[in-house]
DNA sequence: AAATTTATTGAGAATAATTCTTGATATTGG
DNA sequence: CCAATATCAAGAATTATTCTCAATAAATTT
């Protein structure tokens, strides 16, 4: 853990919006100016890589950061832009729902929702 | 519909392995030698808009293209690198696992599993 | 059928996000 | 303390995709 690794899982964990790189990279500058862009990129990898965070990918914009670290899917409203985390119904998994491949061990699993939020 | 159109969609039905936008490129110029990796790009992004294929994106790497209209997963073998479809349960949905959020109306699903098929 | 409008193709340039390269700078184990 | 190793950071390079635009083709009007 370096202090750059820790500014920016810092800043994951303070503002749970799922930002970009280049979010993380804007937001890092306020407490390491001299930091850069291929660093953050960097960071960001090395905490994916130990498990620290999650990296989201949607429909071929740039990757998102996630530091909630269950089994969880995303909900991306097509209205406002944000990215909400889903969660799983107790107990269950996909595999209740899924005719899962025979013999098939899933080492990981990415759950992404496009809609929009309707008010009652 | 254009003969290129054409073409592109009677390739993704043909072999239905997920491919890329340069499978699909490498594959039609048997049949239409002088296509061009746009036209080929502009045909799949007609021919998604049009709802006969799926766009399919995993982990930052290209596109694939899947012409299964059905709401389905996508498992993605860590050994052989290929991409098999994954069917709902009968009956069942993404919402009896998930805890949705209140008043979401969802417009696409994206479901990826990585995972490695391992032999009984 | 000719003329006009509209859409599509395809070649190459442009873009965006990310990765790579490399020298400088830290950090760590002996 | 010092060698070995890892990380940082600046800019170049890469990759997949999109954009631009002139040429072509198709459809619609006259």
């Amino acid at each position: 853990m370096t202090p750059q690794r820790q500014e920016v899982y810092r800043m994951l964990l303070e503002k749970r919006d799922h930002p970009s790189a280049n979010d993380v990279f804007m937001r890092v500058r306020g407490r390491l100016p001299y930091i850069s862009l291929a660093t953050v990129y960097n960071c960001l990898e090395a905490l994916v890589e130990h498990g620290l965070v999650k990296q989201v990918n949607f429909e071929r914009g740039s990757s998102r950061y996630c530091p909630n670290l269950e089994v969880h899917g995303h909900f991306h409203d097509a209205n406002c832009g944000g990215i909400v985390d889903v969660k799983f119904k107790p107990g269950m998994t996909l595999a209740d729902v899924l005719e899962l491949p025979e013999g098939a061990v899933i080492h990981d699993v990415e759950i992404n929702l496009r809609g929009q939020l309707v008010l009652a």
